[in-house]
RNA sequence: GGCGGAGUAGCUCAGCGGUAGAGCAGAGGAAUCAUAAUCCUUUGGUCGGGGGUUCAAAUCCCUCCUCCGCCA
């Protein structure tokens, strides 16, 4: 019996500057899913990586006096170090640069002009470098500056130039039947409706190369040309895993990816294009796209003019990378935008985690050490309130299944809180510090059965908080190989006996620093 | 301008035809196993405005207002 596979991915990220609070949301998230699946029996191929050529590239790296390849050198091991330090559990990180990945994007182009999908033809427009988009002339506007404008408010210049194109207005029905076909192809819905229109409104051909600089991969053939930047990153998808060998294992295991996990702001390249590209090339589309929202500080979008830039890096050294995994993944509704703060950071950390979840193995776990010698009592015969809570907390993984199959990562954190709270009430309601005199096997039995609900709750927070669940089952003596969700329900109960190591508080309250010291930031 | 989404307790949101809900915040109380954590009770909403359908509407329909997204 083979496991399932799963290929998931998060978006390449473009490194003409520090990663920041966006791109780590994107990867701790992608992350959760991952080793959610992976504990769940799957067999998971987990993607992440960096897009590294285009005309943004070319002009940041002019600014600072250093060529494309030297400005992705010096950034790219940002990327790699946040996901480090997110503890982003990815199989590879691809690098749009590398030489396998060249070998990737020719052939795919080589694939779709065969198909009779490229032409040669000449490009004329008013081409916006920030928006990388072209607009027809009516969009424009010429203000009192003297500057042409796109309909995005950024300028524009006059751009001509020889071009290969894609069909991609063959592709128009082929796309509608798809998305037709395949409802759960586009995430959250009120995206899939965007492509949809988009698409119905019906299609361009689209140009894809340039040959007003060279920073990108080659045209096979035409070296003059390089590739439009989104046919180069959207491949990146089977670079990873192997193509364009595609007998080699890891492309016929893994492909079609699973998941993409994205940015709202690049669901067309994901939704339109790429799927036509794969379509042309004779490779099946990915089953899934699924678009995140975007993080605000306190309603107001992240900028350096505003101040309001939150570190990545500082955020995790201040307040732990598991917090700050928990905090983004329960806060916003994935797929919506959502604020974050630092009192919410605050709040959830002290409230969810250190008095709910904390509190509850500290408290159950302090008791088995000092009035049950340490190990694990005896559960005896269950009574109602009993076999309820355990009933909960064996009823989790179905309802966290289901709500990270549709990657409501909130929802199924609620669903383990949910838990958490009525473990609470169930340990205040036996009350065991009484039974201690009165019924001392009763005591044992409600200890073991809130140890056994902690250790449900820390099997199945793994994939948002890896360490810190990680330590909850080290309280619980539970062995590295019964950690898996296998090993949730009735099969793996504890074992009354087992000798407990002594409780270590897992979640600390987060205490604000005192004025007088280290405190500039905030 | 077209299409789509949203407007529900101070805040974030769930509910989407059948007596207004959760978490957080606020108030009062209980307990003392625990990271001064927990538990119980409780304040608080004419569910954006107006009209309609229905025995019954936050929930369906129409219209208006406000905000957001995509497209033009």
């Amino acid at each position: 019996m083979t496991a399932p596979k799963f290929y998931i991915t998060t978006a390449i990220s473009y490194p003409n500057g520090a990663p920041h609070i966006g791109h780590a949301y994107e990867a701790l998230a992608t992350d959760a899913i991952a080793r959610f699946k992976r504990l769940d029996g799957y067999d998971v191929y987990f993607l992440t990586g960096t897009d590294e050529h285009g005309i943004k590239m070319v002009q940041t790296a002019g600014k600072q006096g250093l060529t494309p390849r030297q400005l992705a050198d010096k950034n790219v091991p940002l990327f790699q170090k946040m996901v480090k330090a997110l503890n982003c559990s990815n199989d590879d990180f691809i690098r749009t640069t590398e030489a396998r990945h060249r070998r990737a994007c020719q052939d795919i182009w080589l694939r779709m002009q065969r198909a009779g999908d490229i032409y040669k033809g000449k490009y004329a427009g008013w081409y916006s470098v920030r928006d990388e988009a072209y607009y027809g002339e009516g969009e424009t506007e010429l203000r009192a500056d003297g500057v042409r404008y796109g309909p995005q408010g950024t300028p524009v210049e006059w751009v001509e130039e020889e071009s290969y194109f894609f069909r991609l207005s063959a592709f128009t029905d082929r796309l509608l039947r798809y998305y037709d076909e395949h409802p759960e192809f586009i995430g959250p819905a009120v995206r899939r409706n965007e492509v949809v229109s988009f698409v119905k409104g019906g299609l361009d051909d689209l140009s894809i190369s340039r040959t007003t600089f060279n920073w990108g991969i080659p045209v096979p053939g035409d070296e003059r040309h390089v590739m439009y930047v989104w046919v180069d990153a959207l491949t990146n998808y089977l670079t990873g895993i192997g193509y364009p060998a595609d007998e080699s294992e890891p492309f016929t295991r893994y492909w079609p990816a699973d998941l993409h996990v994205i940015g709202k702001d690049i669901v067309r390249f994901h939704a339109v294009f790429w799927p036509a590209f794969l379509m042309s090339a004779g490779i099946e589309p990915p089953k899934r796209i699924f678009a995140h929202g975007f993080l605000f500080s306190r309603g107001e979008k992240m900028s350096k003019s505003t101040g309001n830039v939150v570190d990545p890096f500082d955020l995790i050294a201040t307040y732990g990378v598991d917090p700050v995994r928990y905090y983004f993944l329960r806060e916003v509704p994935f797929g919506q935008d959502g604020n974050y703060s630092i009192e919410g950071i605050v709040n959830r950390i002290n409230a969810d985690l250190a008095n709910d979840l904390g509190n509850l193995a500290q408290r159950s776990l302090s008791m088995i050490a000092r009035y049950a010698d340490g190990k694990v009592p005896e559960p005896g015969e269950p009574t109602d309130a009993d076999k309820e809570i355990v009933a909960q907390a064996d009823g989790l993984l179905s309802a966290c299944r289901f709500a990270v199959d549709e990657q409501q990562l909130h929802n199924a954190l609620a669903a383990v809180w949910a838990v958490v709270a009525e473990a609470n009430r169930y340990f205040a309601g036996q009350a065991p510090w009484d039974l201690r005199k009165s019924d001392p096997a009763r005591m044992g039995a409600v200890l073991y059965t809130t140890a056994e609900v902690v250790r449900s709750l820390a099997i199945l927070t793994q994939p948002f908080m890896p360490e810190s669940s990680s330590k909850l089952l080290d309280l619980l003596a539970i062995p590295a190989d019964e950690r898996s969700f296998v090993a949730l329900g009735s099969s793996h109960r504890l074992r009354a006996g087992t000798t407990l190591p002594s409780p270590q508080a897992v979640f600390p309250r987060y205490v604000e620093p005192s004025a007088d010291g280290a405190r500039e930031s905030q």
